[in-house]
DNA sequence: TTTAACTTGTGAATGAATTCACAAGCTTCT
DNA sequence: AGAAGCTTGTGAATTCATTCACAAGTTAAA
Protein backbone atom coordinates (compact mmCIF):
# COMPACT_ATOMS: atom_id res chain seq x y z
CA UNK A 1 0.00 0.00 0.00
CA UNK A 2 1.33 3.60 -0.74
CA UNK A 3 2.27 5.28 1.91
CA UNK A 4 0.14 7.75 3.74
CA UNK A 5 0.92 11.25 5.15
CA UNK A 6 0.50 12.18 8.90
CA UNK A 7 -1.51 15.01 7.57
CA UNK A 8 -4.02 12.95 5.49
CA UNK A 9 -4.20 10.47 8.23
CA UNK A 10 -5.07 13.60 10.59
CA UNK A 11 -7.93 15.07 8.20
CA UNK A 12 -9.55 12.02 8.22
CA UNK A 13 -9.54 12.23 11.81
CA UNK A 14 -11.32 15.80 11.45
CA UNK A 15 -13.89 14.36 8.74
CA UNK A 16 -15.10 11.25 10.84
CA UNK A 17 -15.73 13.69 13.48
CA UNK A 18 -17.60 16.06 11.59
CA UNK A 19 -19.67 13.21 9.87
CA UNK A 20 -20.31 11.79 13.30
CA UNK A 21 -21.82 15.36 13.73
CA UNK A 22 -23.44 15.57 10.48
CA UNK A 23 -25.16 11.80 11.17
CA UNK A 24 -26.49 12.68 14.46
CA UNK A 25 -28.40 15.85 13.25
CA UNK A 26 -29.89 13.77 10.19
CA UNK A 27 -28.30 14.48 7.28
CA UNK A 28 -27.80 11.46 4.89
CA UNK A 29 -25.73 13.29 2.40
CA UNK A 30 -22.84 15.39 2.72
CA UNK A 31 -20.64 16.72 -0.58
CA UNK A 32 -16.32 17.32 -0.50
CA UNK A 33 -17.45 21.11 -0.69
CA UNK A 34 -19.17 21.26 2.82
CA UNK A 35 -17.15 18.83 4.41
CA UNK A 36 -13.77 21.27 3.21
CA UNK A 37 -15.46 23.83 5.00
CA UNK A 38 -16.05 22.21 8.24
CA UNK A 39 -12.41 21.20 8.05
CA UNK A 40 -10.57 24.80 7.04
CA UNK A 41 -9.47 23.06 3.76
CA UNK A 42 -10.65 22.34 0.34
CA UNK A 43 -12.91 20.43 -1.35
CA UNK A 44 -10.30 19.32 -3.76
CA UNK A 45 -7.95 18.19 -0.97
CA UNK A 46 -10.96 16.18 0.89
CA UNK A 47 -11.40 14.41 -2.44
CA UNK A 48 -7.40 13.44 -2.76
CA UNK A 49 -7.38 12.45 0.97
CA UNK A 50 -10.69 9.86 -0.06
CA UNK A 51 -9.35 8.75 -2.99
CA UNK A 52 -5.82 7.03 -1.51
CA UNK A 53 -8.39 4.37 -0.54
CA UNK A 54 -11.33 4.03 -2.87
CA UNK A 55 -14.10 6.09 -4.41
CA UNK A 56 -16.77 6.36 -1.81
CA UNK A 57 -18.89 9.26 -3.32
CA UNK A 58 -22.13 9.56 -6.20
CA UNK A 59 -21.26 12.10 -8.67
CA UNK A 60 -23.35 15.13 -9.04
CA UNK A 61 -24.53 13.97 -5.40
CA UNK A 62 -22.07 13.31 -2.60
CA UNK A 63 -21.10 11.04 -0.28
CA UNK A 64 -23.68 8.68 1.83
CA UNK A 65 -23.04 10.36 5.73
CA UNK A 66 -23.48 6.89 7.38
CA UNK A 67 -21.13 4.76 4.87
CA UNK A 68 -18.49 6.92 4.89
CA UNK A 69 -18.58 7.51 8.72
CA UNK A 70 -18.04 3.77 8.10
CA UNK A 71 -15.41 3.38 5.45
CA UNK A 72 -13.52 6.19 7.47
CA UNK A 73 -13.38 4.24 10.51
CA UNK A 74 -12.74 1.14 8.72
CA UNK A 75 -9.58 3.04 7.38
CA UNK A 76 -8.54 4.26 10.89
CA UNK A 77 -8.82 1.16 12.14
CA UNK A 78 -11.64 2.35 15.02
CA UNK A 79 -13.59 -0.81 14.61
CA UNK A 80 -12.10 -2.77 16.83
CA UNK A 81 -11.54 -1.95 20.87
CA UNK A 82 -7.75 -0.59 21.44
CA UNK A 83 -6.61 -1.50 24.91
CA UNK A 84 -4.20 1.13 26.78
CA UNK A 85 -2.62 1.73 29.17
CA UNK A 86 -0.79 4.37 31.01
CA UNK A 87 2.63 4.92 31.65
CA UNK A 88 2.46 7.23 34.72
CA UNK A 89 -0.35 8.36 37.17
CA UNK A 90 0.68 12.04 37.68
CA UNK A 91 -1.21 14.58 36.83
CA UNK A 92 -1.57 14.38 33.24
CA UNK A 93 -2.03 10.76 33.48
CA UNK A 94 -5.12 11.62 35.74
CA UNK A 95 -6.54 13.97 33.40
CA UNK A 96 -6.32 11.52 30.66
CA UNK A 97 -7.72 8.74 32.40
CA UNK A 98 -11.06 10.96 33.05
CA UNK A 99 -11.09 12.75 29.35
CA UNK A 100 -14.40 10.58 28.27
CA UNK A 101 -13.14 10.99 24.53
CA UNK A 102 -11.19 7.81 24.81
CA UNK A 103 -13.73 5.34 25.53
CA UNK A 104 -16.29 6.87 22.90
CA UNK A 105 -13.81 6.04 19.99
CA UNK A 106 -13.32 2.62 21.06
CA UNK A 107 -10.31 3.21 22.86
CA UNK A 108 -10.34 1.60 26.91
CA UNK A 109 -7.67 2.24 29.67
CA UNK A 110 -6.80 -0.90 31.01
CA UNK A 111 -4.64 0.02 33.86
CA UNK A 112 -2.70 2.78 34.63
CA UNK A 113 0.96 2.43 36.59
CA UNK A 114 3.14 4.42 38.92
CA UNK A 115 6.06 4.05 41.31
CA UNK A 116 4.61 6.14 43.88
CA UNK A 117 3.43 4.23 46.88
CA UNK A 118 0.64 6.49 47.69
CA UNK A 119 -1.00 6.01 44.32
CA UNK A 120 -0.64 2.61 43.66
CA UNK A 121 -3.42 0.65 44.50
CA UNK A 122 -6.13 3.18 44.07
CA UNK A 123 -7.95 4.14 41.16
CA UNK A 124 -8.10 7.17 38.42
CA UNK A 125 -11.71 6.92 37.03
CA UNK A 126 -12.44 3.49 37.96
CA UNK A 127 -9.29 2.99 36.42
CA UNK A 128 -6.58 0.45 38.67
CA UNK A 129 -3.50 2.45 39.54
CA UNK A 130 -0.50 -0.52 39.54
CA UNK A 131 2.70 -0.44 40.68
CA UNK A 132 5.22 -0.21 37.72
CA UNK A 133 7.24 -3.44 38.80
CA UNK A 134 4.30 -5.53 37.53
CA UNK A 135 4.68 -3.90 34.10
CA UNK A 136 6.19 -6.37 32.54
CA UNK A 137 4.29 -9.17 33.70
CA UNK A 138 0.70 -7.53 33.35
CA UNK A 139 1.58 -6.57 29.74
CA UNK A 140 2.27 -10.30 28.89
CA UNK A 141 -1.39 -11.54 30.28
CA UNK A 142 -3.06 -8.09 29.26
CA UNK A 143 -1.48 -7.97 25.39
CA UNK A 144 -2.65 -3.73 25.36
CA UNK A 145 -1.81 -2.39 22.23
CA UNK A 146 -0.94 1.85 22.98
CA UNK A 147 1.18 2.37 25.94
CA UNK A 148 0.38 6.35 26.93
CA UNK A 149 3.63 7.73 28.36
CA UNK A 150 3.06 10.61 31.21
CA UNK A 151 6.20 10.17 33.39
CA UNK A 152 8.82 13.09 33.52
CA UNK A 153 10.99 13.37 31.13
CA UNK A 154 14.22 11.80 32.28
CA UNK A 155 12.17 8.42 32.62
CA UNK A 156 10.42 8.36 29.80
CA UNK A 157 13.08 6.62 27.31
CA UNK A 158 13.68 3.92 29.99
CA UNK A 159 10.00 3.25 29.81
CA UNK A 160 9.56 3.20 26.23
CA UNK A 161 12.44 0.31 26.46
CA UNK A 162 10.64 -1.52 28.52
CA UNK A 163 7.30 -1.32 26.72
CA UNK A 164 8.89 -1.65 23.88
CA UNK A 165 10.66 -4.97 24.72
CA UNK A 166 7.34 -6.41 25.64
CA UNK A 167 5.87 -5.70 22.29
CA UNK A 168 3.81 -2.17 22.73
CA UNK A 169 4.10 -1.02 18.50
CA UNK A 170 2.37 2.63 19.75
CA UNK A 171 3.33 5.44 22.23
CA UNK A 172 1.71 8.16 22.95
CA UNK A 173 4.64 10.47 24.67
CA UNK A 174 3.51 13.17 26.76
CA UNK A 175 7.18 13.57 27.95
CA UNK A 176 8.72 16.71 26.83
CA UNK A 177 11.42 14.92 24.96
CA UNK A 178 12.75 13.11 21.92
CA UNK A 179 12.41 9.60 22.12
CA UNK A 180 14.61 6.61 20.36
CA UNK A 181 12.12 3.70 19.10
CA UNK A 182 13.06 0.99 16.47
CA UNK A 183 11.04 1.25 13.30
CA UNK A 184 8.34 -0.97 13.64
CA UNK A 185 7.34 1.11 16.80
CA UNK A 186 5.21 4.16 16.07
CA UNK A 187 5.84 6.95 18.63
CA UNK A 188 3.26 10.39 18.73
CA UNK A 189 4.63 12.99 21.13
CA UNK A 190 2.65 15.78 22.46
CA UNK A 191 4.96 18.46 23.26
CA UNK A 192 3.10 21.45 25.08
CA UNK A 193 6.30 23.53 26.01
CA UNK A 194 6.91 23.27 21.80
CA UNK A 195 3.35 24.43 21.17
CA UNK A 196 3.48 27.16 23.07
CA UNK A 197 7.03 28.25 21.35
CA UNK A 198 5.40 27.84 18.23
CA UNK A 199 2.70 30.53 19.38
CA UNK A 200 5.69 32.64 21.25
CA UNK A 201 7.60 32.52 17.57
CA UNK A 202 4.33 33.86 15.64
CA UNK A 203 3.60 36.71 18.28
CA UNK A 204 7.20 37.43 17.47
CA UNK A 205 7.63 37.10 13.81
CA UNK A 206 4.26 38.20 13.17
CA UNK A 207 3.60 39.43 9.31
CA UNK B 1 10.73 37.84 6.12
CA UNK B 2 9.74 34.76 3.87
CA UNK B 3 7.22 32.65 5.60
CA UNK B 4 8.81 29.79 8.00
CA UNK B 5 7.41 26.53 7.78
CA UNK B 6 5.83 24.99 11.11
CA UNK B 7 8.03 22.29 11.06
CA UNK B 8 10.94 24.28 10.77
CA UNK B 9 9.91 26.11 13.76
CA UNK B 10 9.02 22.87 15.39
CA UNK B 11 12.75 21.61 15.14
CA UNK B 12 14.21 25.20 15.99
CA UNK B 13 12.13 24.64 19.37
CA UNK B 14 13.64 20.48 19.91
CA UNK B 15 17.30 21.81 18.64
CA UNK B 16 16.93 24.95 21.86
CA UNK B 17 15.94 21.89 24.09
CA UNK B 18 19.44 20.15 22.97
CA UNK B 19 21.59 22.95 23.15
CA UNK B 20 20.26 23.45 27.21
CA UNK B 21 21.32 20.01 27.44
CA UNK B 22 25.18 19.86 26.10
CA UNK B 23 24.72 23.79 27.82
CA UNK B 24 24.60 22.28 31.14
CA UNK B 25 26.50 19.48 30.69
CA UNK B 26 29.46 21.87 29.85
CA UNK B 27 29.92 21.39 25.99
CA UNK B 28 30.74 24.69 24.48
CA UNK B 29 30.50 23.98 20.90
CA UNK B 30 28.52 21.29 18.55
CA UNK B 31 28.22 20.19 14.78
CA UNK B 32 24.80 19.89 12.74
CA UNK B 33 25.53 16.57 12.91
CA UNK B 34 25.49 15.63 16.48
CA UNK B 35 22.68 18.06 16.33
CA UNK B 36 20.74 15.98 13.98
CA UNK B 37 21.27 12.78 15.71
CA UNK B 38 19.66 13.92 18.82
CA UNK B 39 16.70 15.57 17.14
CA UNK B 40 16.31 12.60 14.46
CA UNK B 41 17.01 14.89 11.66
CA UNK B 42 19.62 15.52 9.59
CA UNK B 43 22.79 17.67 9.39
CA UNK B 44 21.72 19.31 6.19
CA UNK B 45 18.17 19.89 7.60
CA UNK B 46 19.28 21.14 10.70
CA UNK B 47 21.88 23.62 8.56
CA UNK B 48 18.99 24.86 6.02
CA UNK B 49 16.76 25.39 8.90
CA UNK B 50 19.00 28.03 10.57
CA UNK B 51 20.26 29.35 7.28
CA UNK B 52 16.67 31.01 7.19
CA UNK B 53 17.49 33.21 10.37
CA UNK B 54 21.40 33.66 9.63
CA UNK B 55 24.76 31.93 9.87
CA UNK B 56 25.57 31.05 13.14
CA UNK B 57 28.39 28.52 12.74
CA UNK B 58 32.14 28.50 12.18
CA UNK B 59 32.77 26.01 9.39
CA UNK B 60 35.22 23.61 10.07
CA UNK B 61 34.43 23.91 13.66
CA UNK B 62 30.28 23.78 14.30
CA UNK B 63 28.50 25.89 16.48
CA UNK B 64 28.88 27.59 19.94
CA UNK B 65 26.64 26.02 22.03
CA UNK B 66 25.41 29.25 24.17
CA UNK B 67 25.65 31.89 21.07
CA UNK B 68 23.43 28.95 19.07
CA UNK B 69 21.09 28.76 22.29
CA UNK B 70 21.06 32.59 22.46
CA UNK B 71 20.32 33.10 18.68
CA UNK B 72 17.35 29.91 19.37
CA UNK B 73 15.85 31.80 22.13
CA UNK B 74 15.61 35.19 19.94
CA UNK B 75 14.26 34.09 16.90
CA UNK B 76 11.80 31.81 19.22
CA UNK B 77 10.87 35.05 20.97
CA UNK B 78 11.45 33.41 24.48
CA UNK B 79 13.42 36.18 25.77
CA UNK B 80 10.87 37.88 26.84
CA UNK B 81 7.99 37.14 29.32
CA UNK B 82 4.85 35.87 27.98
CA UNK B 83 1.68 35.86 30.22
CA UNK B 84 -0.85 33.19 29.94
CA UNK B 85 -4.55 32.48 30.65
CA UNK B 86 -5.92 29.62 31.29
CA UNK B 87 -9.04 29.53 29.89
CA UNK B 88 -11.55 26.25 31.52
CA UNK B 89 -9.87 24.87 34.96
CA UNK B 90 -10.92 21.24 34.93
CA UNK B 91 -8.81 18.08 34.58
CA UNK B 92 -6.72 19.24 31.85
CA UNK B 93 -7.05 23.31 33.24
CA UNK B 94 -5.43 21.56 36.20
CA UNK B 95 -3.08 19.54 34.60
CA UNK B 96 -1.78 22.83 32.67
CA UNK B 97 -1.82 24.87 35.73
CA UNK B 98 0.87 21.88 37.43
CA UNK B 99 3.25 22.07 34.57
CA UNK B 100 6.27 23.16 35.74
CA UNK B 101 7.70 23.43 32.11
CA UNK B 102 6.28 26.95 31.13
CA UNK B 103 7.65 29.05 34.04
CA UNK B 104 10.98 27.39 33.68
CA UNK B 105 10.62 28.74 29.48
CA UNK B 106 9.09 32.25 30.35
CA UNK B 107 5.64 31.83 30.22
CA UNK B 108 3.78 32.94 33.61
CA UNK B 109 0.09 31.84 33.62
CA UNK B 110 -1.94 35.16 34.91
CA UNK B 111 -5.04 33.38 36.19
CA UNK B 112 -7.11 30.61 35.48
CA UNK B 113 -11.05 30.92 34.42
CA UNK B 114 -13.90 28.83 35.24
CA UNK B 115 -17.59 29.14 35.36
CA UNK B 116 -18.17 26.55 38.38
CA UNK B 117 -18.98 28.43 41.87
CA UNK B 118 -17.07 25.33 43.28
CA UNK B 119 -13.83 26.58 41.77
CA UNK B 120 -13.95 30.05 41.46
CA UNK B 121 -11.89 31.98 44.16
CA UNK B 122 -9.28 28.99 44.91
CA UNK B 123 -5.75 28.56 43.74
CA UNK B 124 -4.30 25.85 41.25
CA UNK B 125 -0.53 26.02 42.14
CA UNK B 126 -0.89 29.63 43.91
CA UNK B 127 -2.83 30.75 40.30
CA UNK B 128 -5.97 32.22 41.19
CA UNK B 129 -9.33 30.85 39.70
CA UNK B 130 -11.38 33.26 38.94
CA UNK B 131 -15.30 33.75 37.59
CA UNK B 132 -14.77 33.53 33.85
CA UNK B 133 -17.84 36.80 34.06
CA UNK B 134 -14.45 38.93 35.19
CA UNK B 135 -12.54 37.29 31.74
CA UNK B 136 -13.11 40.69 29.74
CA UNK B 137 -12.24 43.25 32.41
CA UNK B 138 -9.62 41.19 33.33
CA UNK B 139 -8.01 40.61 30.23
CA UNK B 140 -8.36 44.79 29.58
CA UNK B 141 -6.52 45.66 32.26
CA UNK B 142 -3.53 42.88 32.57
CA UNK B 143 -3.05 42.52 28.62
CA UNK B 144 -2.25 38.83 28.25
CA UNK B 145 -0.62 37.24 25.26
CA UNK B 146 -1.58 33.57 24.92
CA UNK B 147 -4.89 32.15 26.23
CA UNK B 148 -4.94 28.60 26.49
CA UNK B 149 -8.37 26.53 26.15
CA UNK B 150 -9.88 23.41 28.52
CA UNK B 151 -13.12 23.71 28.05
CA UNK B 152 -15.32 21.17 26.81
CA UNK B 153 -15.74 21.32 23.05
CA UNK B 154 -19.26 22.78 22.76
CA UNK B 155 -17.69 26.07 24.82
CA UNK B 156 -14.43 25.89 22.44
CA UNK B 157 -15.80 28.54 19.66
CA UNK B 158 -17.57 31.25 22.02
CA UNK B 159 -14.16 31.10 24.44
CA UNK B 160 -12.67 31.93 21.15
CA UNK B 161 -14.64 34.63 20.04
CA UNK B 162 -14.48 36.45 23.40
CA UNK B 163 -10.61 36.35 23.86
CA UNK B 164 -9.92 37.62 20.63
CA UNK B 165 -12.29 40.45 20.73
CA UNK B 166 -10.43 41.63 23.52
CA UNK B 167 -7.07 41.54 21.51
CA UNK B 168 -5.23 37.92 22.22
CA UNK B 169 -2.91 36.88 18.97
CA UNK B 170 -2.33 33.37 19.91
CA UNK B 171 -4.65 30.25 21.33
CA UNK B 172 -3.99 26.92 22.36
CA UNK B 173 -6.79 25.22 22.42
CA UNK B 174 -6.83 21.48 23.90
CA UNK B 175 -10.83 21.20 23.34
CA UNK B 176 -11.02 18.79 20.72
CA UNK B 177 -12.78 21.00 17.69
CA UNK B 178 -12.10 22.79 14.65
CA UNK B 179 -12.31 26.77 15.71
CA UNK B 180 -12.57 29.56 13.85
CA UNK B 181 -10.51 33.15 14.37
CA UNK B 182 -9.26 35.93 11.89
CA UNK B 183 -6.09 35.31 10.20
CA UNK B 184 -4.09 37.28 11.93
CA UNK B 185 -4.95 35.22 15.53
CA UNK B 186 -2.84 31.97 15.53
CA UNK B 187 -4.39 28.37 16.97
CA UNK B 188 -2.60 25.91 17.70
CA UNK B 189 -4.86 22.66 18.42
CA UNK B 190 -3.59 19.62 20.90
CA UNK B 191 -6.23 16.78 20.02
CA UNK B 192 -5.67 14.02 21.74
CA UNK B 193 -7.96 11.86 20.37
CA UNK B 194 -6.58 12.24 17.28
CA UNK B 195 -2.97 11.79 17.99
CA UNK B 196 -4.67 8.09 19.23
CA UNK B 197 -6.77 7.67 15.44
CA UNK B 198 -2.95 8.08 14.15
CA UNK B 199 -2.22 5.12 16.25
CA UNK B 200 -4.63 3.38 15.39
CA UNK B 201 -4.43 3.54 11.64
CA UNK B 202 -0.73 2.57 12.00
CA UNK B 203 -1.34 -0.28 13.68
CA UNK B 204 -4.09 -1.32 11.52
CA UNK B 205 -2.23 -0.28 8.31
CA UNK B 206 1.28 -1.87 9.12
CA UNK B 207 3.80 -1.83 6.72
C1' DT C 1 -35.81 13.84 -23.76
C1' DT C 2 -32.99 17.63 -23.33
C1' DT C 3 -30.85 20.95 -20.55
C1' DA C 4 -28.96 22.98 -16.48
C1' DA C 5 -26.84 22.48 -12.27
C1' DC C 6 -24.19 19.72 -9.25
C1' DT C 7 -20.48 16.72 -7.81
C1' DT C 8 -16.89 13.12 -7.95
C1' DG C 9 -12.34 11.15 -9.12
C1' DT C 10 -8.00 11.93 -10.98
C1' DG C 11 -4.05 13.04 -14.06
C1' DA C 12 -1.26 17.13 -14.58
C1' DA C 13 0.65 21.35 -12.77
C1' DT C 14 2.22 23.82 -9.15
C1' DG C 15 4.17 24.69 -4.79
C1' DA C 16 6.66 23.40 -0.54
C1' DA C 17 9.96 20.81 2.10
C1' DT C 18 13.84 17.93 2.23
C1' DT C 19 18.06 16.06 0.64
C1' DC C 20 22.23 16.25 -2.19
C1' DA C 21 26.57 17.72 -3.15
C1' DC C 22 30.26 20.72 -3.08
C1' DA C 23 32.96 25.16 -2.73
C1' DA C 24 34.84 27.60 0.92
C1' DG C 25 36.57 28.24 5.53
C1' DC C 26 38.73 26.83 9.92
C1' DT C 27 41.97 23.85 12.86
C1' DT C 28 45.56 20.78 13.77
C1' DC C 29 49.41 18.21 12.72
C1' DT C 30 53.80 17.56 10.46
C1' DA D 1 53.82 26.39 4.95
C1' DG D 2 51.37 22.60 3.21
C1' DA D 3 48.32 18.78 3.79
C1' DA D 4 44.64 16.35 5.99
C1' DG D 5 40.42 16.39 8.19
C1' DC D 6 36.37 18.61 9.64
C1' DT D 7 32.31 21.46 9.06
C1' DT D 8 29.33 25.19 7.38
C1' DG D 9 26.18 27.47 4.07
C1' DT D 10 23.67 27.11 0.03
C1' DG D 11 22.20 26.58 -4.88
C1' DA D 12 20.34 22.62 -7.43
C1' DA D 13 17.92 18.36 -7.54
C1' DT D 14 14.60 15.60 -5.73
C1' DT D 15 10.77 14.12 -3.26
C1' DC D 16 6.44 14.99 -1.25
C1' DA D 17 1.90 17.49 -0.75
C1' DT D 18 -1.55 20.45 -2.47
C1' DT D 19 -4.22 22.62 -5.94
C1' DC D 20 -6.05 22.92 -10.61
C1' DA D 21 -9.02 21.70 -14.08
C1' DC D 22 -11.92 18.85 -16.47
C1' DA D 23 -14.21 14.49 -18.25
C1' DA D 24 -17.75 11.77 -16.67
C1' DG D 25 -21.67 10.66 -13.86
C1' DT D 26 -26.10 12.01 -11.35
C1' DT D 27 -30.39 14.53 -10.40
C1' DA D 28 -34.17 17.50 -11.21
C1' DA D 29 -36.73 20.42 -13.85
C1' DA D 30 -38.71 21.84 -18.23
Amino acid sequence: MKRIADSTVRRLSAYLRFLEDFESRGLTTISSQELAKRGGTTSAQVRKDLSFFGSFGKRGLGYSVPELAGRLREILGLEREWKIIIVGAGKIGAALAHYRGFRQRGFSIVAAYDNNPEKIGRTLEGIPVRNIDQLERDMQRERPDIAVLSVPAEEAQSMVNRVVKVGIKAILNFAPTQLQAPADVTVKTVNMAMELEGLSFALTNRE
